[in-house]
DNA sequence: GGGCGCGCTTACATCAACCTTACGGCGCAG
DNA sequence: CTGCGCCGTAAGGTTGATGTAAGCGCGCCC
């Protein structure tokens, strides 16, 4: 899962993507709202966090834009306590959620899951296949009910395989949801990361295997 | 499925060509307008990129002859900003839909499928035939509902029958769809293809086989 | 029957895609 | 500061797709 990070302060913005990294939660940054548009129309991105409070005050226009051309993506916006009036805009505008600075992280969080599940993006907390569970809130793979532990990387490796239920994965997707907008791809990222993970699931006994196929991507496949 | 790219920048072409690829799509090129209705004239193409920036300015005129033939194979044209004018005009000569570069490949592609679904008339983006099912849109074939990993080639050659849904694949139309120009043909590849996916098909259980027609070509049938 | 054309099957060289391992950098905890 | 784990890169080995070629079988026609 990828999110887009739509803030100016880079201080803030940093410690969130930090937050979000440490629940295996990838994330990516715009400053501007011209730059989240070029971003959004290059990735894709399971939900936007997005700072009415930038200083062009294009935070609503965006969030307008985007609503206008029918674009669902789950959009929580963040406002200062003094601009009221905008938070009221930006739900007006299809913000699905809203925090008012400062807050608890976790309480971005909580509400991120809730507006998640809320607009169907997931039938349930818990993607299984084989003997593998996914839980999406908590970000954990549990293999036979036992939990293993995985990086960032492999968080979001897994986490598409399993989401793809059984259909191939094309690489350059994986790339995407992996990597965000580094697009210094100098390297075999992706195949190191299969590899990695490969080996993490072979250990613990899971019932499934990662298929490669040549040319398009992977898929998660039962042993048979 | 294989598309001709009608442009005379080589990198372009080239890059445009591996992106395709990569997608399980195939293309020739052609660098003149002059090439391209050569093309066009001994193979069949599911659709044309066509750079109305040819150095001859010929690409509009290619473009016009086509329409004025009552030609109606799907056309994406591609203009440098300055090229407004032609964009226009090449809307009005009959193309399908635009794109000024630079663009994304994604965003090319995205049209292109579009467009093949509006001109195609596709009911859905699935082909089904027996047990198997073709993944139009992300080019996967499913064989009781799982993935069948196949080559590149080995996916336009089930596509291809599948798409003539029980009538007679002509092997010279095969050779078209899988090699394209490459006249060079010393071999027997469509044979060797053939019999590869045959393979693949029956060890993963599928209901159907593929007749040989002695002197024209090959049709996919239900097992009896 | 025997030659012939066509297709089937297997084998093979080539090369890009992929796998695997190793390594240096970096951030973080102790 | 130091050890540890995660990260991305690089290099070399391995695999598999691809197109070509050769041998075989089968039916057709003389």
């Amino acid at each position: 899962m990828r999110l887009l990070i739509v803030e100016d302060d880079r201080e803030l913005a940093a410690a969130l993507a930090s937050a979000f990294a440490r629940r295996s939660v990838s994330s990516d940054r715009a400053e501007t709202a011209g730059d989240a548009e070029l971003m959004l129309a290059s990735a894709h991105y399971a939900a936007i966090v997005l700072d009415l409070g930038l200083p062009d005050g294009d935070g609503l226009v965006l969030l307008q834009h985007l609503r206008a051309h029918g674009n669902p993506v789950p959009i929580i916006i963040l406002t200062a306590r003094s601009d009221l009036g905008d938070r009221v805009s930006g739900l007006d505008a299809g913000a699905d959620d809203y925090l008012i600075k400062p807050f608890e992280f976790d309480e971005l969080f909580a509400r991120l899951t809730a507006v998640l599940r809320r607009k169907g993006g997931f039938q349930g907390n818990l993607l299984t296949f084989g003997n593998l569970q996914f839980d999406i809130a908590t970000r954990e793979l549990l293999v036979d009910g036992v939990v293993l532990a995985l990086s960032v990387r492999e968080t979001e490796l897994v986490e598409l395989l399993l989401r793809r239920d059984g259909r191939v994965v094309p690489k350059r997707l994986a790339e995407d949801q992996l990597f965000g907008m580094n697009d210094n791809l100098g390297s075999n990222a992706v195949e190191v990361y299969v590899h990695r993970l490969r080996q993490k699931l072979e250990r613990a006994g899971a019932a499934t295997r990662i298929d490669t196929i040549r040319g398009v991507g992977y898929l998660m496949r039962l042993i048979a």
